[in-house]
RNA sequence: GGAGGUGUCGCCUAGCCCGGUUUAUGGCGCCCGCCUGCUAAGCGGGUUGAGGGUUGUGCCCUCUCGCGGGUUCAAAUCCCGCCACCUCCGCCA
């Protein structure tokens, strides 16, 4: 959630930034509106409670007559309280549901606009020239069939559309790829972690992915228990709760996990292959810092996702994604898009988000620092950030398109080939064409 | 899944049976100060978090004893439900 009392200070500001996101302003009255309404509540209920309180002290002292008489003016007041109570409860819960609605504020850097209106920060690379190279290059379909390392067809037919088995080379490749995902992140000094991948609603609100996202996630059918996208979910909910010691700051967590997507609302887009699918295995980095480190450490997850991709040989560029395509929780977004051959444009295989203070505000994750000028340390919000390090099919796409030779065969990047068992190429099972 | 037990402010712990000066006891740890040539010991004080009011920035108030209800003028304490952990049994990779 957005820090209230920003809200309250300066609601311009949120104004401001709703419209940069293409967003209405009208949540931003419900939510000052609320929050007064909450406030009378609270002074109200109080009032209240101090007064019964004290009779309650002089109930306890007092004897015969005098209590009896006590005793009857609070039986009134009882009743007050209770309303009172209950009108506070209810203001809340009112006041909670505004603000939550309301988005992280974009970053003054990020674009204003929408999906189209992303910046190209970088690019790096050269896409492969094809016809240059005198041959039509395949699709990842064809290749993983001609490899044996997809199969599309039996992933329908066992569990429906969008669903996929890795074979051979294929699995062979996707563990090679974690493998060297894990080792790159462990010697950045991240902590590996496998976490659990259904979580409770807590783990999936706190890091906003029951808004406007919740079409896109899996619940389990009579149990309040949900699938998560991205094992973001539970490496954010893992201090849920806590506060953290300053110094043991930044924490930096990498994680295995599956992730599902349903991916409604897509329907008819990417329909072939691997690219878009409701269950992939992915590496994700995820850090706790300062809110004051948080921009710079949003860059150094930035530079390790581009040391990922520059080893894997691939031409990709970086683009800062605009306001209106951030997720709830982001305040910037970076996405590297790989170049693939087929499709001739460039497709995200990695997103790293800076989510600020949104998500530790609701899922109660805090600092403790040492406050200058006084012996009591100071508890302070802090920030959570996320970056893929690699999701397993855009990046088997990208590989062996991208790697592809005229004989059908696929060349193994330099730095994969350790991961997988010294192989330079992966060649043809089956018997290719022309 | 069944039976029993436990859950207190960083950690340990008292309080619960028998509701009311409980402003939740004590210890450990941590912080500040005193003492001291230095260190330790000793002595004194402080130390959950959230929210509201006031702007006198220091003070006042409310909530917080696993969570949620209930009873009551009043709940850590009594009642109900839930959750987590432990022990035993059952089942299972």
């Amino acid at each position: 959630m957005i820090d209230p009392r920003l809200l309250r200070d300066d609601p311009d500001l949120i104004r401001a930034a709703q419209e940069k996101r293409g967003l209405s302003t009208a949540v931003v009255d419900d939510a000052l509106e609320a929050d007064s309404a909450r406030r009378a509540a609270i002074a109200d209920f109080e009032q209240l409670r101090a007064e019964q309180k004290q009779l309650g002290k002089q109930i306890a002292q007092a004897q015969g007559e005098e209590k009896a008489d006590l005793l009857a003016r609070t039986k009134r007041l009882a009743a007050d309280v209770k309303v009172a109570e209950a009108t506070q409860t209810e203001a809340e819960q009112h006041w909670r549901d505004a603000v939550y609605a309301i988005p992280n504020p974009a970053a003054e850097e990020s674009p204003s606009g929408g999906e189209e209106d992303y910046v190209v920060l970088s690019e790096h690379g050269t896409p492969r020239d094809f016809e240059a190279e005198g041959f039509v290059p395949r699709d990842h379909v064809e290749l993983g069939r001609i490899l044996g390392a997809i199969d599309v067809e039996r992933g329908a037919k066992v569990s429906g559309s969008r669903f996929y088995y890795l074979t051979g080379a294929g699995a062979d490749l996707e563990l090679a790829l974690v493998n060297m995902a894990m080792d790159q992140a462990r010697a950045a000094g991240f902590t590996t972690m496998i976490p659990p991948t259904l979580v409770k609603p807590r783990a999936m609100e706190g890091t906003g992915f029951l808004g406007q996202a919740a079409d896109d996630v899996y619940r389990i059918e009579g149990q309040d228990t949900y699938l998560v996208g991205t094992s973001e979910v539970p490496l954010a909910a893992y201090h849920s709760d806590e506060i953290l010691d300053a110094e043991s700051l930044p924490r930096r967590y990498v994680a295995f996990s599956p992730c599902f997507r349903k991916e409604a609302g897509s329907h008819g887009k990417d329909t072939r292959g691997i690219i878009r699918v409701h269950w992939f295995d992915k590496v994700e980095m995820f850090t706790y810092t300062t809110l004051e480190d948080a921009a710079d450490e949003h860059e150094r997850l930035l530079g390790w996702e581009q040391e990922w991709l520059d080893k894997l040989e691939l031409a990709y560029r970086v683009i800062d994604v605009a306001a209106g395509d951030l997720g709830l929780s982001a305040r910037r977004k970076f996405d590297c898009e790989a170049w693939v051959p087929t499709q001739g444009r460039y497709r995200e295989l990695t997103s790293t988000s800076n989510c600020t203070d949104f998500q530790t505000r609701r899922l109660d994750i805090r600092g403790r620092f040492p406050s200058e000028g006084s012996a009591q340390p100071e508890v302070k919000p802090i920030a959570t950030l996320n970056g893929t390090l690699v999701a397993i099919p855009r990046t088997i796409v990208a590989i062996l398109e991208t790697h592809q030779q005229a004989d059908g065969s696929v060349r193994v990047p330099k730095a994969l080939q350790p991961y997988l068992q010294g192989r330079e190429v992966l060649e043809p099972v089956v018997p290719v064409d022309g």
